[in-house]
DNA sequence: GCCTTAATGGAATGAAAGTTCCATTAGAAT
DNA sequence: ATTCTAATGGAACTTTCATTCCATTAAGGC
């Protein structure tokens, strides 16, 4: 119900407020990692952080605000990519990127919770969302620069061409949980190249 | 805790207990279909299947073991494939079949809490992988006969390339979160198949 | 350093879900 | 038809989480 309160009148984001942020939003991932979205309450995570629940209730409103809270962060503090070399070269950096996420025990579980929450509450799936959404247009612009260049066939759409790199691997991570190896990155990388070459993502 | 109770002693599956369990994962899916994996409850369930709160708990002990039990009904109810035709055809089939269920309200709603649950209990994750393997498995077996039949080159993965058929619909369902349309199925198949052609699925 | 008030924390309250006890019902065998 | 007992259901009990009230703390302006 709450939404965070940015009131009209003054703000006070120093020290303290962004201490317990920083607190609860670590909480808010150590559940994740340990109970999954399922069992993310807002009862544990203000004892985990030291802080009081009130205050959880206040900021954050839900669960799910926590997950929605939490994404933002991830967001922020991911790095951004080095458009240089080849097409290939890029997209192994970008798939050996995500592949490093997802078979990384803390980051694997948040992105599953994650994607947990979003299934059942809105304000994550726009999270979510948003961010994948971004995430693609950032890469996509490294497969344009190859169209560009020639490297790919012109018409290719690099969306698509992104989306068709990460996705066995988000497919091995959610619904076959089989582990996500640097091997399947590759191959990744290697059978969406193969289709775009030969021209299978050329829009219609 | 209580394991379905599969006694030594006389079972009695006739009548009523048919009727139980069909009533319980009925309200299972709907529960599921509503309010996703987190709003489902023992209680909910028992109330909308108009049967006591104890039975369910006796016979399946968690709303995990309600979601495994629902994932292997849906996987007894679902029908086998035809394998007639090229495999472009019959990918094509593939990828409609997984289209369908996606985008369907119910199915899909359903897919993806259990998919939510298997990120949080072992026993649904394991009814989740069961399923997924065995179903790529069948698929699998399709390719294997086009690469006889000289369509695809000696040494390419079945396993692979039906997954690589599948990937992108859940992931645009799961992750994305955008609509999976025919044409994003006919698409998967056209890249899927190009890609196979080219060799990249030929096991190294 | 002092004051204002945004922000926090502890404790009490209320609602909802999980769990157990025991009487009742209805398959299945005779 | 009768009997035996697996299976079920109602209700009480316990625990856990969500929500609110009000006193306390500390950030930011003076």
């Amino acid at each position: 119900m709450d939404q965070p309160s940015r009131s009209a009148g003054t703000v006070r984001p120093g020290g303290r407020t962004a201490r317990v942020r920083a607190a609860v939003l670590e909480a808010t991932q150590n559940g994740l990692v340990e109970h999954g979205f399922h069992g993310l309450t807002m009862d544990q995570v203000a004892a985990r952080a030291g802080v009081g629940k009130t205050t959880v209730y206040r900021r954050w409103g839900s669960p799910a605000g926590l997950v929605a809270d939490l994404m933002t962060e991830l967001a922020n503090q991911s790095s951004s990519h080095t458009d240089m070399g080849t097409v290939e070269e890029d997209l192994r950096a970008n798939a050996l990127s995500v592949q490093r996420a997802l078979a990384d025990e803390r980051l694997g579980s948040t992105l599953q919770a994650v994607i947990a929450a979003a299934t059942c509450d809105e304000q994550a799936a726009q999270a979510l969302r948003s961010f994948y959404l971004r995430r693609i247009e950032e890469w996509a612009h490294v497969v344009d620069l190859a169209v560009k260049r020639g490297e790919l066939p012109e018409g290719t759409d690099g969306r698509e061409v992104v989306r068709a790199v990460s996705a066995p691997l988000y497919y091995r991570l959610m619904v076959t949980r089989e582990p996500v190896t640097r091997e399947d990155a590759e191959a990744s990388v290697s059978r969406a190249l193969a289709a775009a070459r030969a021209g299978a993502f050329v829009r219609p």
